[in-house]
Formats: C-alpha cells, structure tokens, sequence
DNA sequence: CATATGCATTAACATAGGTTAAGGAATGAA
DNA sequence: TTCATTCCTTAACCTATGTTAATGCATATG
C-alpha cells in the first residue's frame, strides 16, 4: 500500500493533517510474516505498533500448555500489544500468523511524541482505541449471551472463507470449546442445516 | 467530596489545568441513588458520565430473561455508558446500585465540547480509556485461564468485604456460574480451606 | 518413494456444572 | 406478632461438554 493511499484510508478513522503525516510516514515501515510466524511472542516487551494490510493474525493467551485465542485481526485493524506498550511490561499476549502477511509497523514512542506538535494524532489515538472499546463490548456480549454453535455461525460471518483457511482447533479455541466438540457443532450442521 | 479535592484526585489520572477545571466543574451534578435503582437501563439513551464516590454498582447484560453481570464499579471508578455515548445508540447494558451510592455526573457532550479548548482534557480522557483498557484486557486473561474457584477467591481479593454486602447470586453471575454452584464452592473452601 | 507429522472426525466414557425441588434463615411488611 | 419475600444451602438427578483413544487424510520431510 502506497503512503498517500494509507494516509486516506486512516483519515477515515480520524483527520490527520498533511503536515502531521508528513513526519508520521518517515516513522512507517514494512513487515512481512510467513504462516505461523510470531509478531511478538508472550514475555516480551514490545516497542511498536503495527497495521495490518494483508493476511491473518491471532492473538492468544496461553497458560499450562493450553491457549486461549482471543481475536482473529484482518486487514484495516491493528495487532498491537498495547497493554504491553501502555503499561511498559512484558505482554501477557502472542500474536501469530496465521497465513502470510504484511503489515506496516512504527515506533510507539516515536509516534506518541509527535502528540506534542500534532495534537490531530492524540486525537486520532482516542478515536482508535474508543472504536476499540465499542467493538470490543459488543463481542463480549455476543460471547456470553449466545451459545456455542450461535458465535460459530456468527464467526463464519464475521469473517468470511476464513474457516477454510486456518486450523479448526484455532476457531474452536476462539469459541472457547475443545476442536472435538467444534466437529460434533459442524457434523450436527451440516445433518440439518 | 467537595471539588478541590475531586481535582487534586483526578490530577492523578492526567493533568487538568486549573482553567480546564474551572470550566469543567460547571458541569457536575451530585447524583444520588438507593439499593436496587437503575441508573442506567438496557434500552435507553444516554448523555451523561459519572464518577462513583460512594457505594457499589453492577453493569450487566440480560438475555431471554438472564442476567450477566460484566463488573462491579466501586468508588473511583466511572460507572458510565461509554458505547452507547460513541455510538449515541440505546444502551445494551443496564447499570444498578447494590448499594446505596452517591455519584457525580456531567454531560458528555458538554464535556466533549470542552476539548476544543481544554486539550489537557482530552488527554484525560485517553488516560482512562487507556487505563480501562489494561484493566479489562488482565481481567479477561484472568477468568478464561482460570477455573470458578480461583476467580472466585481472586474477586474476595479484588473487592474485600463485598461478598457479605450483596447477594450472592450477583457473584455469581460476575463468574459465570450458577448460584448453586457457588454455594457448593463456598461448602467446599470452608470444608478444606 | 516411504515415513512422519498435523489435523479432523467419531465413538465410548467421565465429569463438572446445570436443573429442579425442598427447607430454613433472615428480613421486611401488615 | 404473623405472614410473605428473598436468599442461601443441600440433595438427587441430568445433560452438555471435556477426555481419551482409534482411524484416516493430507501435507511435509528425508
């Protein structure tokens, strides 16, 4: 993705001014991933925040051997440990690919000291990180009010032709259920549809 | 709580500047609310944030006639509608007291409109949502990687003595377990502790 | 090519936690 | 006081989902 066209497609979220991206693109580079790759792996600490443009990326927790996916990002969204970045602390999160991708990286402390000259760019931070929030709220209620094959059916939706392209244990893992019982959720579809 | 000391307390989240406070402090209004009553109602609109100063409230989501409960606010913390401000939709939460409480309240937009003017309090603002993040991200990792009882004794230590202030029943929905379960899990700890 | 590895499916079995129901303490209203 | 309501607990039962294990494919590797 050319810089002019990203600089278009982000004010869409909020305005950035041409004088603020002319100093915020000199902090942009390219990242690419190939399948199974780690963005930023459990433990450590991490410096930059990241655009996706192309592929899949999971974010998981893991504990005792286990791992718990908790967001599948696709291109347009932003697979950044903020938690890690906000609270200078080690992640408590892994980001993996999941099929090749690239993405768009940048300092975060490079990006945060700009907010001093370009306030547009603090203002463009809140305005992710509300979204966030709003889509964040309205997953968890879709989570626990639904049941099992209900956010099955709604992850189908959400991300179209993606069940086909990634390991079944990982949408299981999303959808909080063990693989085996995702399979008896598609056999018992695919019976009476 | 008089507003010099409100001041000096919310300095600690993020600056406000004694011109930003002056204007600011307009906007607030003493709430006050009984056990039991709603402050805000799955279904409605709302324009105002709040800050509790005293007492507990639940946040919950209903669903054919269940009820979820999402978080316990307690003093200091902002029991407020923040998708249904964003996205100026009904709400799909519904906020109640377990306890009497007094609250402070301001008008979002009027408050929203302030930024203009005040950038320190819009930088406020992303502290919070900032803050919010981290904690709700932790809380997540906390229930799904942990079973009933060791989210259970984790809630004893997040809220002391709240346990024998409100019904039970409301913890636990919080874990995400029956009331009944709970009581076993309760017979279970006081038998082996 | 042969073998190994990862993944989905299915079946048999085990169990945590839900459901229903009943009884008793505590609280509040008449 | 008595009666009603709310809430906690316990027991008996039941169901959904996890566990273990075996099979078969597909893909990757030597």
């Amino acid at each position: 993705m050319d810089a002019q066209k990203l600089h278009i497609s982000l004010n869409q979220i909020s305005l950035i001014t041409d004088e603020a991206w002319e100093e915020f693109e000199q902090l942009l580079e390219p990242v690419s991933l190939d399948r199974n790759d780690h963005l930023i792996r459990v433990g450590e600490r991490t410096h930059f925040c990241y655009l996706l443009t192309e592929g899949v990326i999971r974010v998981y927790y893991s504990k005792e051997g286990n791992e718990y996916n908790k967001t599948f990002f696709v291109p347009g969204m932003f697979p950044t440990a903020l938690t890690s970045l906000l609270t200078e602390s080690p992640c408590q999160l892994s980001f993996q690919a999941l099929l090749p991708c690239q993405l768009i990286k940048f300092s975060y402390h490079r990006f945060r000291n700009l907010f001093a000259s370009h306030r547009c760019l603090e203002t463009f931070l809140l305005r992710v990180l509300e979204g966030e929030w709003v889509k964040k709220e309205k997953h968890d209620i879709q989570m626990v009010t639904n049941d099992a094959i209900t956010n099955y059916m709604i992850f189908r939706e959400a991300y179209p032709g993606l069940e086909n392209k990634i390991p079944q244990h990982h949408i299981a893992s999303y959808l909080g259920i063990t693989p085996i019982h995702l399979s008896r959720i598609r056999a018992q579809l695919t019976k009476k549809p």
